[in-house]
DNA sequence: CATAAAATCTACAGACATAATAGAGTTTAT
DNA sequence: ATAAACTCTATTATGTCTGTAGATTTTATG
């Protein structure tokens, strides 16, 4: 049940780019690097892959860098973690984008599928419902 | 975020052992194997593993085989996951089993951490609360 | 006692995923 | 022209997952 150093990264670098009072909106990989404590040419692969998901937007040259693709709000934490982990389901006959089915004889009595299926509920409830804005604004007010 | 084979097949031979109503409650490896259609040699490996951890006992020989070590709704399926799959949390920052630090600089601030918090408590909020009578009684009612 | 049924234990192997690292290429501001 | 920065592909090292193999021990029973 566990994250992925990826995903890890990934989100790290995300709620870094929401909250960072800097400056500019617009930052480069070995500032986040730095900040997070992320291998940098790691977090590179990590924010090209966000970006090629529509999540992250980039500007190539001297004053580049990366920047969110939507505000902090209109990016749920279930976004990044999906793209960078897949399906948050812990069996894929239970996920819903990327269900497979997964051979037990009938899926409507299968006891397992019964109780994952509460299992990816209860995760993408967290995750889903949880946008970048929220995690910033419970950091801020030290973590109700 | 996902459950291992070693996992799934864990839960399903429990459920099995729970549910069985073929006459004694002692049960061999091949013959939950063929019914769940789990390679046997692996279940042997991973019943061991869960006798070793307290939830099966056993009887060598003759006549012998696999029995629970406590009744069905003794055991949660939280605790047949940690047996077989380690903590439930996402990071181990925030396990209660098996603690161990992740490296943000303060951890009462970290918001990656608040998050995985509740997604922790998400997980084990099913799979710990859930015993495998609760899980045979849902199979029968097919699935409230 | 001999035999067969069954769990126990250890080792290992192949495939795959994870966590990086390396380096060449492209774009852009100055 | 230069350097800053992202882009892209490949490769490596390590480990985990999934399973197989085989020898060993225990026990019921004829």
């Amino acid at each position: 049940m566990r994250l992925s150093k990826r995903g890890e990264y990934g989100l790290r670098a995300m709620i870094d780019l929401a909250t960072w009072e800097g400056g500019s909106p617009i930052v480069q990989i070995k500032d986040i690097a730095e900040r997070e404590h992320i291998p940098a040419k790691f977090l590179e692969q990590i924010l090209l892959t966000l970006k090629n998901a529509g999540l992250l937007h980039s500007k190539m040259g001297v004053g580049g860098g990366y920047y969110l693709a939507k505000t902090p709000d209109q990016i749920s934490l279930g976004q990044i973690v999906r793209t960078l982990d897949g399906p948050l389901a812990p069996v894929r006959c239970v996920s819903q984008m990327a269900y497979e089915p997964c051979g037990c004889p009938d899926e409507q009595t299968c006891g397992l599928r019964m109780v994952m299926f509460d299992v990816r509920s209860a995760i993408s409830d967290v995750l889903d419902t949880t946008s970048l804005a929220d995690v910033a604004l419970r950091m801020e007010s030290g973590g109700a």
